[in-house]
This record gives C-alpha cells, structure tokens and sequence, in this order.
RNA sequence: GACCCCAUCGUCUAGCCUGGUCAGGACACAAGCUUUUCAAGCUUGCAGCGCGGGUUCAAAUCCCGCUGGGGUCGCCA
C-alpha cells in the first residue's frame, strides 16, 4: 500500500514548486490507490503563521487535491522528545548546552532515488571545511565529524528529525520532495539507522527555474498559486502545466486533467533536468480549457471577479453575461486579459487613447458619427444585423467604405482599435452607451 | 570552495534503459489563408542532441574526461 505526503512550512504562502510536489506526491498516490498526506511542518513557531497555513490548505484543496490525513508538527513535540530520549538511552545522541544531538561516526551512506537511481555520501563532507576547502581535521589527524542536532536548546525539534520520526511514523513508503533536499537525505538515513526503522524509498524531484535561469522568485514572475488563481487561471490548467513540467504523458499530448493523468503516471518516468516555468505555455493551456468550457461555467468562473471590481451585481443580467463571454471566447487567456478587453463594455465612460483620437477621429468622420448615432437612437431593433444594416446604408450614402468607418466607430465605442465584430459590440454594449459615445466622439 | 544532482530546438518535452526510424510533438517566433480589425482556427516555415575522447559496422542513446547550469553546506524548513 503506497503511502506519501506533501509536508509545507506554513511560513509563507504555498508557491508554484510546492504545489507541483504536492501534485506530483497527489498523483502517485492516486494512481496507485494509496494514501495522500498532508503534513504541516510548523515547528519553527516565530515564523509560521495561522493564514500561511489556512492558504496553504485552501490552495491544496483548489488545485483539486484531497488529503486523506492531516497532521500538524507543532502537537507532536512529545513523540519528537520521546524519541530523542530513546536515543539518550540508546546512548546514541547525547546532551550538550541543552540540545540533543546524534552522533555521527565516519560512514558511507547509500540512498536509493527512485528517479535518480543510487546515490552516495560520506558522512565526513557533512563536517565543517577550512577556507581552501579541506575538512577540518582533529590533533590525531581525523575529520571532525559534525554531529546533528536532534533537540535544539530551546526544546524546539529539529526539521530533519521530524521528517524522519513522522515519516516513520505514518509509514511513508516513498518520499517525493523537491531536489534541494538531496542533502538532507544522507543526514535523515543517520536517523532512520538509529532508531531502528527502515528508511523509506525517495524521489527527488527537478526543481522547477524562473526565466533567468535561478530559482523561480517573485522577481521572475509571480510564486504564489494564489497570484495565478487572482490572475484568473484555472486549476485544472495549472495542474496541466505543472504536470508536464518534468513529466510527459506521451503520445504527444499535452493536456489531459488529473483524473486520465493518475491513469498512466509513472513515477519512473518523471525527468532528472530542472524546468523553466513558462508563462505563456500556462496562458496557452488555460485558453484551452476555457475554449473546451460553456459559456455557463466560463460565467460562473468570471462571475466572482467581476462581482469584486464593481463590474456586475445581483441584478446583472444572465444573458447578456454569456453574450459578453461568448463574444470574447478564445479572445482571451486569463481573467486579466478578459478584463482588459471588456473594460469599456462595464465601465459607464472610457478613455481613448490620444493617438488613437489622431488615427482615426478624424474631422472627416464627424457627419458620419452624427447620422449614426442620430440613426441608432430610433433604431427599433438594437441588435447586430439591424445595426450593420443601417451603418451599411448610412456609409454608402455618405460616399464612404465600410472598412473606414468601422474602425473609427470601434475606437469612439471601445477605445480600443482592436476587438470582435464591430455590431456584434453594439448590440451587447446597448442603445445608450452606443449612442452617448458616437455623440462624444466629437465633443 | 567542498559535496551532490543535471545536460535534446529560445522554452517544455518524446526518443536514452533494450545503440541502427529524414531526432517527433507543444509553447513562442515568422509567413500565408480567413477576416471590418484583433484573437481564434487552418497551412507552412525557423530552430536542437554542449564539447572532446573512446566502445561499435553503427552513438542523442553505452563509458570516460571537460565545460556549463542547478542544489546544499543553520540549534530555518
């Protein structure tokens, strides 16, 4: 039965590398009928805080992953202590200045990785070095081993003893975290070999890098999964994409949601090189899952944001909402986006572009603007093909294309000179602020 | 610096284990079609096995070295 978990430190907010490990931790665990763990790593309690921890959950649970069990470190101290005084007994570890600490001798540890295959350390490097990089040595000639700290003074545990005692404890049969844990590895095995339980396989997982290469910082773009759920991303498009970063579904498929994914996942099969998040791949696959929904739950989807800027109430019409998506469907990626190009369609008056004014506001279109908006304001039907209809009538009339208007009308509308049909724009847009603008135009 | 990990188009990747298909797909980019513009869509194009040695009839694939990148060196997690 496999067992695994994804073990967070409640001190900051859940980012886009730990929720692909979540993910990643999620998906075997499902695809192999076992148990998913959500373990809470609040020992250190200055900086771990209460809405680090309810964020953390709450973006786990968004992201579509259930845990089956919840643990928090900070109510297990007395089974962390009891350890240590087993070791005490043992006369493994050994009190100094208040810590506990375990003793390290000379060894040469092999730790299996499931991804990487065998690797091996000695426990010498674990020492301290002089400045050329030699071990410190002892009168005798020895490497001084460093021995780890199990209690530290305060009384608080220490992270890898935890790790390895509740690891132990659950009876984690893999352990899957991200590669810059590689390290701590060697020193936990020390842990597991002394208190007599038999470590578990790992898997060191890729780290995921920002653009510039480094590790992935607020500097190279947003971190935090709730920055791209405020964007307007969907979950299931950011598992999609964190899924592929270092794994690949194969036969050249690309996206594919959580439930077909637990079908073939493997964890043998996940990538050694670091990935480099791309932001536009995630934009692209979020437009295909918008482009594969109905206009209903892109709705219901839009709605909340909406609600949060002003942009609709209780009173907005249903209809006209799904008109506006409709209209914009595949014209968009992300909430943000959709905002940006349907701004003008909320907001009572709009701003155009000065250069836009000068491009396409030109004195010649002033006659045109008045007999439109003059001709709109009586129309009986306000909908797309009545409106075309009279816009077609009015400009040949005037001696005008069809094509010279049409953008100039677009930008007076929408302050925009790119967008949707034109009529189809008015009629969602509505008699009133169609009219009111065309008459501003030239004001 | 020491130790550890890694290395296929600009990016994500398939292929590597079990050497022999013009190294396949996707994003991005470019061009074309379509269109009142944009987007979408369709078509096409651009672009890669880091370098050097081996092993072999044959190497992206196996081995070694180099280079490059990343990670870790806390009584943080």
């Amino acid at each position: 039965m496999v067992k695994v978990r994804f073990a967070p430190s409640p001190t900051g907010y859940l980012h886009i590398g730990g929720a692909r490990t979540a993910l990643f931790n999620w998906m075997y665990a499902k695809s192999q009928n076992g148990t998913f763990v959500l373990r809470i790593e609040d020992t250190d309690l200055e900086r771990s805080k209460q809405e680090y921890v309810d964020e953390i959950l709450d973006s786990v649970a968004w992201l579509g992953m259930s845990w089956d069990e919840l643990y928090f470190q900070s109510k297990r101290f007395d089974i962390y202590r009891a350890h240590a005084e087993k070791l005490l007994k043992a006369g493994l570890a050994y009190k100094d200045n208040g810590a506990i600490f375990l003793k390290v001798k000379k060894q040469e540890i092999k730790i299996y990785d499931l991804i990487r295959g065998e690797i091996n350390f000695d426990t010498s490097y674990f020492t301290a070095h002089n400045d050329d990089g030699a071990p410190v040595l002892d009168k005798e000639g020895q490497v001084v081993l460093k021995d780890e700290v199990l209690i530290k003074a305060d009384g608080s545990p220490t992270y890898n003893f935890c790790c390895v005692v509740d690891d132990a404890l659950m009876e984690m049969t893999c352990i899957i975290r991200g590669e810059d844990h590689i390290s701590n590895t060697p020193k936990q095995i020390l842990m597991y070999e002394a208190l007599g339980y038999k470590p578990p396989k790992f898997a060191h997982l890729p780290l995921i890098m920002g653009k510039d290469g480094g590790r992935l910082s607020k500097r190279t773009g947003a971190v935090a999964v709730s920055e791209y759920r405020k964007m307007g991303f969907l979950p299931q498009a950011i598992d999609n994409y964190l899924m592929l970063l270092g794994w690949a579904p194969g036969n050249n498929q690309e996206i594919m949601n959580l439930n077909s994914a637990i079908k073939i996942f493997s964890i043998k099969k996940i990538n050694k090189a670091a990935a480099v998040f791309d932001m536009d791949k995630l934009k692209w696959i979020n437009t295909q899952y918008l482009k594969q929904m109905n206009v209903v739950d892109v709705a219901s989807f839009l709605k909340p944001f909406l609600k949060e800027r002003g942009f609709i109430d209780e009173s907005t019409d249903e209809m006209w909402l799904q008109k506006i998506i409709g209209l914009y469907k595949g014209r968009f990626s992300t909430l943000d986006e959709f905002l940006e190009r349907t701004d003008f369609i909320f907001q009572e008056n709009i701003i155009i572009d000065s250069s836009l004014v000068l491009k396409h506001l030109t004195n010649d279109k002033k006659e045109i603007f008045f007999q439109l908006a003059q001709a709109y304001e009586t129309l009986e039907s306000f909908d797309s093909k009545s409106l075309e209809a009279v816009f077609r009538g009015l400009v040949e009339k005037c001696g005008l294309k069809a094509s010279d208007v049409v953008h100039p009308v677009r930008v007076s509308l929408t302050g925009k000179d790119v967008g949707p049909g034109l009529f189809e724009t008015m009629e969602i847009l509505g008699r009133v602020k169609t009219v009111n603008r065309l008459r501003q135009a030239f004001r």
